[in-house]
DNA sequence: ACCTGAACACCGTTCAAGT
DNA sequence: ACCTGAACACCGTTCAAGT
């Protein structure tokens, strides 16, 4: 909540990260429309007018935290591909990490961003990188399993939109069982 | 683009569909965002007061645009399900629709909805409704394919969640080669 | 280098008054 | 029954002035 922000005395003088950072808390606890720069300067403890020394306008801090996330989703992908472990362990763990909806505030961001892509040039770009990067891991992992290179593309695309439209879905729409069974009739090993 | 509209000279008074249909035109263009009362005013040829006649405030408005937005839905499942066709020509019906990226207005409408469905309870209710609706509409077409219940479940699950999925991916990461090869994997018989 | 304070424009909301 | 016009609060933006 920014409410506790709110109470934090300010120490030391802001930067541009520490401005990005929370705008990716409103993003994430409101959506888009909730990044606005008078109750973000408030919530940092800051007149509004300090926002502009640090950005031209609202417009550059969400390219800013545009910037910050498909970074940050990038090197996500980086630490999953350096994993010593057998590719199906590493699907099955991606698997778990969309399908258990264990990190809320991180699909509010995501889902937030893909609905400003719908009209945005420069998030568009944002969401078309980390979406090569993501497939590009996953396609490799289904190589890994056996898979000629067109399937193990097929087979990517999948998996990957899968994960990403399941975890749209209201939960209680389907039960844990399905979901299981959805998984694993992805991860059925080639003849 | 509300432009035309703001253009065109008014004759009728405004009934409340009036200003749903122009919001949800503009939810379309920019997003949950751009759901201005005042805008939506002018771009209907009226001063932003006389919405208070219509609607007790910003957020009914919403909630009316919800409840168009799934009663919308629900009624094309409904056309769906009564086509009376193999089940397999009704899948493959619906996979075009998605994947072919041909209705990008109603697809922005959707996903700015699932967006505010994050922190938003009322969306979230239309969103859960709507989803429920479909998977029932998809299980019961892989139950006509030959697959048990529970595999149809899946199947349903899969298939609905990948269509999602992948229409919120940018089209241009993938090729249409792999996208036609991954909805072919989804549609192969029961063995 | 970073922030304040005042100013102005735009939009949400209210409401008395108009037709 | 539906709309106008004026009022006020809130937020984006600017900028001169402060430390």
């Amino acid at each position: 909540m920014t409410s506790r922000r709110q109470a934090e005395a300010r120490t030391a003088p802001l930067d541009a990260a520490a401005w990005v950072a929370g705008a990716l808390e409103m993003l994430a606890d409101g959506g888009i429309d909730a990044v606005r720069v008078e109750p973000l300067a408030k919530a940092l403890g800051v007149t509004k007018g300090s926002f502009y020394w640090h950005f031209a306008d609202r417009r550059a801090l969400l390219d800013a935290m545009l910037a910050r996330w498909s970074e940050g989703r990038i090197a996500a992908i980086r630490q999953q591909a350096e994993r010593r472990e057998p590719p199906e362990a590493v699907l099955r763990h991606l698997a778990a990490l969309y399908t258990r909806h264990t990190n809320p505030r991180g699909l509010a961001i995501e889902i937030a961003i893909r609905s400003l892509a719908r009209t945005d040039k420069p998030a568009a770009k944002a969401v078309r990188a980390v979406d090569e990067g993501r497939l590009r891991l996953v396609a490799a992992l289904f190589g890994g399993l056996g898979w000629k290179p067109a399937d193990a593309q097929a087979r990517a695309l999948l998996f990957y939109s899968y994960l990403f439209g399941e975890s749209l879905l209201d939960t209680r729409a389907v039960d844990a069982q399905t979901r299981a069974r959805a998984v694993e009739t992805l991860l059925t090993p080639p003849r």
